[in-house]
DNA sequence: CTTGAGATGCCCT
DNA sequence: GGGCATCTCAAGA
């Protein structure tokens, strides 16, 4: 996957005068690798997104933490075949797939693998960058800003996806995705948080010692990748 | 810092 | 009606 592959754009603007700089945005082609691939891949990126209002400020931050799901795993959406409301799983990649858990939050994922398959990369935490004030705003209780992404509800309320953002494209005007110069120097793996079935698999990710990574008993079985 | 319990209500496995 | 890829707070070390 050369940096010809890869769409060159800038442009991107924040509330203000300052400039969100973004080297590249991440094609349709980086989410149709597989899902490990993709969830590992994601980490260092960034993602920035914008909610309808058009008065809305770009919020988001660096991707530190992702977990992948897929086939027939049966801690997976996917596991049983498509239905309503995983049927974004089985899409085309490079989409969100959203959707809501306990009622009450939010989580986002990224639509991976060829079109027919469901795929998925969950997205844990970011560290924020870009509109931390509206974070803020969003998350009452969050103090601290290791606080206002660090785990994948807290992320959803901190800017401001919903459940009409399903299906939306991670290449519309919702949704940035891409890379500046930061490099990855060391990545994690642990079990998945949350899950029941298939603990065993070492499917989350995250850059080592990040302070933004949600807490869990997980982070302790954690090995470097 | 850690662990554990309860909240909470949408969406559909 | 049940399941649930979580969060927050309280309490202890």
């Amino acid at each position: 996957m050369g940096k010809s592959a890869r769409q060159r754009e800038t442009g991107v603007t924040s509330s203000s005068s300052s400039r969100i700089t973004l080297g590249t945005r991440l094609p349709e082609s980086f989410y149709s690798q597989s899902t490990e691939q993709v969830a590992r891949r994601l980490l260092g990126r960034c993602l920035f997104f914008k909610s309808d209002a058009s008065q809305e400020e770009w919020v988001g931050g660096r991707i530190i933490e992702t977990e992948a799901y897929w086939g027939d795993d049966p801690a997976s959406h996917s596991s049983c075949g498509p239905t309503p409301r995983n049927s974004v799983m089985f899409g085309s990649p490079g989409r969100a797939y959203v959707y809501r858990i306990y009622g009450m939050y939010t989580m986002l994922n990224f639509v991976t693998e060829s079109e027919g398959r469901g795929g998925a990369v969950l997205i844990r935490a970011l560290e924020p960058l870009e509109g931390i004030p509206m974070m803020r705003e969003r998350r009452r209780v969050a103090r601290a800003p290791r606080e206002l992404a660090s785990g994948p509800g807290k992320l959803c309320q901190a800017l401001g996806v919903e459940m009409r953002h399903n299906g939306e494209s991670l290449l519309g005007r919702h949704f940035w995705v891409g890379e500046d110069d930061f490099k990855v120097r060391s990545i994690s793996v642990s079990p998945r948080i949350g899950i029941q079935r298939a603990r065993e698999r070492e499917l989350r990710f995250f850059l080592t010692g990040h302070e933004g990574i949600s807490r869990a008993p997980e982070n302790r079985q954690a090995r470097l990748l």
